[in-house]
DNA sequence: TGTACATCAGTGAACGCGCGTTCACTGATGTAC
DNA sequence: TGTACATCAGTGAACGCGCGTTCACTGATGTAC
């Protein structure tokens, strides 16, 4: 159980290797990602790299297991240290503009034919069940349900065992959806000519998420 | 003016060697379209290609344009047969899952470094000039500003010169990025294992647009 | 503690491949007198 | 209408390149007796 000298040194360059990948996609995106390219940055030959990656698939799908933790530990903080609804669209934003890109390879263009990893479902989950939480803590006075709601009643499994109301779920998917709306677009640019401030409208999109 | 029957020849090449380009990228993504896989669909040698496109980027750049283009005529079209707020987002929602990676290719993952041609603002403004109209059209009674359309107020100019309201310019922020929101993530796929809807979803969060 | 052996990180050369792109050339199509 | 010339689409060979990946090998690190 205790790790060997030598796995921990082998933990440490395959961070190492990651740490040069990512620095590579947020400078060109993931199709210029080059194995050697990496291999040269890090200081050793090419073929070295299959030491730690059986291949460039095996390290690309890596990165993304690591995107996907990375995004669920962060909101798992956040809400631990108290973060309501608009605290988390914080977080989220937050540590998307950290890397622009490592918010696009967990929600950005699929490739066509690529499966990602099956565990990301379950890390996704868990980013989920974080909102769920803040979005039923802030709950208001009970309202008529919509044919969203009553439709979600029966579409619930995703939801795992949290006990919401469906229009509960209805925001917290409301939530993500606004959210990754007006984050995708400010990240990919397509606000760049307009000058508003992106912040402001997300806060107003998520204020009228609470019921009225 | 009148074209020649070689310029008639020339135009109709560059569409089919477009339409296999599309193809293409539908199947693989952009990163995997190769010129030389093109010129073999279209029937002639690698090189001929350059007859017709300078360059790789060049045919991408013309694709990345069309595909501008043909959003905002179909939003045109729609709007010109009466569509509203709801008709706009099933006909951008509809020409989105005709061919998603066009969508992705417009609203997707940006390369970093890469700038998409100057007129392609130009014409993402016709687009937006239609869901205003729309916007406009359905502004139900008056209602105390909100921070945002203050803001709004100051920052007006990517409006055009188009006179409603900043509550209305606000309106049609909110339809562009909730939709986007739900629309992104249902073709990337993230919906999957959810099971609702879609459709029920953006139907509310464009519902929930009109002033209350 | 010292020696014998096994493990494994890393190297350098080489593989085949497909890429974008250039070039000199052929042959068909259009233009001018 | 016929001939002379210019235009231009398309070909085939070739370029250099960097890619991912395989292989046989060296040398250092760890393990067992």
């Amino acid at each position: 159980m205790s790790e060997s000298p030598r796995e921990r040194y082998r933990a440490q360059v395959r961070e190492e290797i990651k740490r040069h990948a990512w620095e590579q996609i947020a400078a060109a995106g993931v199709p210029a990602l080059s194995l050697n390219a990496i291999a040269k940055q890090v200081g050793m030959s090419g073929p070295a790299l299959y030491r730690y990656f059986a291949s460039r698939d095996e390290l690309i799908t890596a990165l993304i297991r690591d995107a996907y933790r990375s995004l669920a530990d962060t909101v798992r903080a956040a809400r631990d240290a108290g973060a309501g609804v608009a605290g988390l669209a914080t977080t989220i934003r937050d540590w998307a503009r950290r890397d622009p890109q490592r918010y696009f390879l967990v929600y950005g263009t699929p490739v066509p034919g690529y499966h990602a990893p099956g565990d990301t479902t379950a890390i996704s989950s868990e980013v989920m069940a974080a909102v769920l939480e803040a979005c039923a803590e802030e709950a208001g006075e009970e309202e008529p349900p919509t044919p969203f709601d009553a439709h979600l009643e029966t579409h619930r499994e995703w939801a795992g065992d949290h006990p919401a109301p469906a229009a509960v779920l209805h925001r917290a998917l409301s939530f993500w959806t606004r959210l990754h709306g007006v984050l995708s677009l400010e990240l990919a640019g397509h606000f760049a000519g307009m000058k508003f401030d992106p912040d402001l409208l997300i806060t107003e999109e998520l204020a009228a998420l609470r019921p009225r």
